[in-house]
DNA sequence: ACATTGATTTCAAACGTTTGAATCGTCTAC
DNA sequence: GTAGACGATTCAAACGTTTGAAATCAATGT
């Protein structure tokens, strides 16, 4: 039994064990349709040496031969991003009735790791590779080989519509509108503003949203209490950044009664450095964030953010994924515009109307 | 460019662009040691070629002629547990450079998938399989299955030492420990715990380590002030029983300075019950956690907890693996005891000297 | 002239599976 | 008694790659 130097159990010992042919066995424990022709006790006989054996089929010689690997390779930009984990989540929900699995590898925001996993999953034959990514990098070499290969691309967190590659994202425009709402119907109206960083996709949409419906609500928003977060990939650079944010707009000497944050976690930043002045939130003023992730839900007060619906966009690029595998590679009809899903404001206790004089709580702000 | 119904680029179709045998391209492809000898014009066509038509090797065919995957299948519990991924990283940046590859699956705390992708794992004949678990659950048929094809296991988080499988994990008495004795050092003798559910590894052990440190200080364990968290696998299900306990023990009349709660969401839920009543952390009463997820980190005030080296567990993981591998399958001797690491702990700003009355707080606090 | 060497390239078998076509009895029909 | 049909099984080629052994050719040494 196993005698074979890879050390794993294969067809022809179980065809030894039983004294038939390799193919009958094959038939048997892939249940090919000729598998109805083989006689009943021949099929138990073998169901139950393979069992004995403990026979697992060698993926790779089986897809060899098929032509199939029934994989999708999901590469994801830096999974310690909470962002990702959900979208992986919906993606292997969808992926499993296909019967499909995914091949999840994790760039760590490392762009030569980025193209060495994305030429494995080209050598691994994954039928197709949805990327989770945010950050924006020029891809260069790498779609053209894919092109070559034909090998179908779905993007979430960007639009690359442009480079007719099928896109799911979420309306950052929408998102960024419906914290600044959410402030002005509470009374608010100096508020300062965090920006994302310029590389990042989502900054720039999320930030037209934002001036849109300051505009709309009346708001003027003061350049002095206007802040953008640096290009840095660190996970907690946003932490950081709200803190050292929050320290320099209480430095300005500028009045403002909310801070609206660019990402949760630069949220939780100017919570901290607001606390450490003092100020409580929401009292002394409030604070959004946007994203929610798990830290934000579970932080004391929790913060006001903009959820978006992550789960859903994994299974949307799936769907669009399994359905570009069926039309095949002779029809490359490509969707036109990107796949846009719509946010969802969570409001919870970091965001409440605004004081006077910073120390007395108004009972009711009900401006605009 | 590409005939085959694949759709990928071959080794014979750059033979015949060349006109030249697959060996050879095979042996300049692959840098195989014959490469040597091939001439130097012959070399520099294949490569060209190859790069032009955008070749990239099957790793399918490969592997089956190569008997040899380079791969190790990582089985995470559940990657939705901040817990994992740090490991994951560890054991990706020591597989990089010893020419592995990690295939990484989630078994999202289901039983029923644990298994399905431990076959999928068996079948992809990844030649390890690192396992991240902290839950427990009888393993019946597959580690026969696995022990009958010769495939190495390393388990990290649980000891299953006794069933001779190599096991690396944290000091969880050492661990538990070093907490009670800060809170002791700090003064505090009134201490309410959350100890964690039954079914977790973790669970008993870190208890011991509370129970023997507070015993050594004199402190005597309030048994109405001890909780336990109930079996539940949701991630959010400690957050909430953090709350529900903080409660509890204020409804109770008991008197108590400082929580240590088992881990940090459920520190974090304790802050959230406690400031809801009122209470100011760490004025009014200091609370701890266990783990050092990012949570512990960016909430106000930050979690006094304890950090797990988490990658250097999967270094760990990952050097005995290639090891295991190394010695092959003739030698089977396995190391004896549980690899075990060391945790630190990481004071932040929610544990500070206790208070009198629960309004004032006393200048220093140094009984023992 | 012929064996020897060396540099370059090719042959052919194998890895474990799948599958269309072929085989071999046995049975029924006319 | 032969043709056809059917049921059960097997043949053999293929998937794309690797690799030990063999082949080819030109140049060198005797």
């Amino acid at each position: 039994m196993g005698r074979h130097a890879s050390g794993h159990v294969t067809l022809s010992d179980i065809a030894q064990a039983c004294q038939i042919s390799v193919s009958t066995v094959s038939i048997v424990l892939s249940e090919a349709p000729l598998s109805r022709h083989v006689a009943d006790s021949t099929r138990k006989q073998i169901q139950a040496t393979a069992r004995r054996l403990g026979y697992h089929p060698d993926a790779y010689a089986r897809s060899l031969r098929r032509r199939r690997t029934q994989t999708i390779g999901v590469l994801a930009f830096d999974m310690s991003d909470p962002f990702c984990i959900p979208v992986v989540s919906g993606i292997d929900e969808k992926l499993q009735p296909a019967h499909y699995f995914s091949l999840l590898v994790n760039a760590q925001t490392q762009r030569e790791l980025f193209d060495r996993y994305f030429r494995m999953l080209l050598e691994r034959r994954t039928e197709g590779v949805i990327v989770i990514a945010s950050w924006v990098f020029e891809e260069t070499g790498l779609l053209a080989d894919i092109a070559k290969n034909h090998v179908p691309i779905v993007i979430v967190g960007r639009d690359l519509t442009r480079r007719r590659i099928t896109s799911v994202l979420v309306n950052n425009r929408a998102g960024g509108a419906l914290v600044m709402r959410h402030l002005a119907s509470l009374g608010h109206r100096q508020i300062a503003v965090i920006r994302g960083p310029d590389e990042m996709f989502d900054s720039a949409p999320r930030w037209d949203g934002i001036r849109q419906a300051a505009v709309k609500a009346g708001i003027r928003l003061d350049p002095q209490l206007v802040f953008q977060l640096p290009n840095l990939s660190d996970p907690k650079s946003g932490f950081e950044g709200g803190v050292r944010f929050a320290k320099a707009m209480l430095a300005s000497g500028r009045k403002f009664t909310a801070v609206l944050a660019f990402d949760d976690l630069t949220a939780l930043g100017v919570v901290r450095g607001l606390s450490e002045a003092g100020l409580r939130i929401p009292q002394d003023c409030s604070v959004t964030g946007f994203d929610d992730v798990l830290p934000a839900d579970v932080a004391t007060p929790g913060i006001t953010t903009v959820q978006q619906p992550l789960r859903e966009m994994g299974l949307l690029a799936t769907e669009l994924m399994l359905k570009a595998l069926d039309r095949g590679q002779q029809d490359e009809a490509q969707d036109a515009g990107p796949h846009i899903v719509q946010p969802r404001l969570v409001v919870r206790a970091s965001s409440a109307p605004p004081c006077v004089g910073r120390q007395r709580c108004l009972e009711t702000g009900d401006a605009i």
